[in-house]
DNA sequence: TCTTGTGCACTAGTATACAAGTCGAAAGAG
DNA sequence: CTCTTTCGACTTGTATACTAGTGCACAAGA
């Protein structure tokens, strides 16, 4: 979404819905950049609403972490803090692994053709180089998975963990995408999974998930202006895993 | 809060901010019961601002889970479902025990001590029979422990999954507060995690948290109105943790 | 040149008015 | 009495206007 874009919501649902998810699409993709300034007016401008459906928006997005509200000053898309990145991923490591502890060796035949279409979708965006289609396939994936346990809350939380870790993996994709390896990992988790195999299972998903960063390093070095701070990959950064053995 | 009570805001800070801390104390305090209307006209009245401060806290109510807002009809306070809890402790489990993993044997003088009068604070509570003060204590021991970690986002995770349990645990409090259990459950965590036994802590961990709901079969028969769904002791409602052993 | 003040253009926060949908009670027809 | 219809009193959603605070440009003074 380019700063100049005009957009238009249907009247057909509340338009601060709207407006939340373009605006997270857009921030996800770099379209807006971190650190941007957004304008509550220009924005309602834009959209062809008020002011009113837009704060409202912006309360939302604000809530989920991915602008910042300084009173009587402006409205700022965050920007990419290296710490809160790697919260994620410890996060993460320790609810997926609990819910892969759930679901091992128990899912059912819809849930496991599901995750083996999943798996040819991206190999398909992979195929096309089309770094969303793949982005999206590798959302549906893990949510697959979570959503095997049952539980409907988890697969939401990791959504939201995720998110945050959606703009490096969006620059890391877009550079050197390693397309073939998230692949191949994806699929290893599910054989595990599948085949009632807990410790491969987990080991998988844990090396999957600590690798998800190894791109922080260069990101933030080649992009300076989109993070609070660049990352030394020879400090410690990386050793902020749970520490479980994989 | 009964729902007659008139409240007002101090000017010197947004009045959104003090309507979501006003209102989220009183839902978790029960004293606006789970499924109970609330009108935005009625609550600006009752705060003396208008509607729209009052709409923009109870959105980040909403998105906090507290409330639910149907479009045209009314906007209310949700009930406790119980399946919804039950994730909840699934998360904490899984994020707490990742959590007591990472500082095992390696929490610093500062945090011990802090731990330490945390507990204090709770015997002194449970002496007093204050239900609240012990509520507290108990969050800022949970919180003390999450931020050791180094983890900013794990303590308001945790804080906000505990936050959904809460309704329920301060039924059993009042009618059967098991304070001298939760408190010992408390010190043996804190204990083994200073002399580094990981095994000991997580154990302790895992058998405290998969505790906190035994009350809610009970709860939800006594007071049916304010869940979603009553359920049976006898089943395997309580089936529903990771499944690692204590 | 540097400092200081002043005003203007911007910001988010709040108040108020109106639009659109929902539900129930009351009125009227059979 | 029963069913139907209509009207009105609610609800949330949106638009608009105003308030108060921030910062920057720019001019006036030393």
């Amino acid at each position: 979404m380019p700063l100049s874009t005009a957009f238009s919501v249907s009247a057909d649902r509340p338009a601060a819905n709207q407006i939340v998810e373009r605006l997270r699409t857009a921030i996800v993709r770099l379209e807006l950049p971190p650190g941007q300034m957004l304008s509550e007016s220009d924005l309602a401008e834009r959209f062809g609403v008020s002011r009113t459906p837009v704060r409202e928006a912006l309360i939302k997005l604000a809530q989920q972490g991915f602008i910042e509200v300084r009173p009587q000053r402006g409205t700022f898309i965050t920007k990419i803090r290296p710490k809160e990145l790697l919260e994620a991923r410890f996060i993460r490591e320790a609810i997926e692994t609990a819910g892969i502890e759930r679901i091992v060796g128990r899912l059912d035949q819809a849930t496991i053709s599901k995750c083996r279409l999943l798996l040819e979708d991206q190999k398909a965006a992979a195929s096309a180089e089309d770094v969303y289609a793949f982005h999206r396939a590798d959302d549906a994936f893990h949510r697959a998975l979570a959503e095997a346990t049952g539980f409907e809350r988890l697969s939401s939380l990791i959504e939201g963990e995720k998110a945050l870790m959606d703009r490096v993996r969006i620059l890391s994709l877009k550079t050197t995408p390693p397309f073939k390896r998230l692949i191949s990992q994806h699929k290893a988790i599910l054989d595990a999974v599948v085949a009632g195999d807990r410790q491969k299972a987990l080991s998988h998903m844990r090396k999957h998930l600590r690798e998800l960063l190894t791109t922080l390093p260069q990101a933030s070095r080649d992009h300076p202006q989109f993070f609070t701070e660049t990352i030394d990959p020879s400090s410690d950064w990386a050793e902020t895993d749970s520490g479980a053995p994989l």
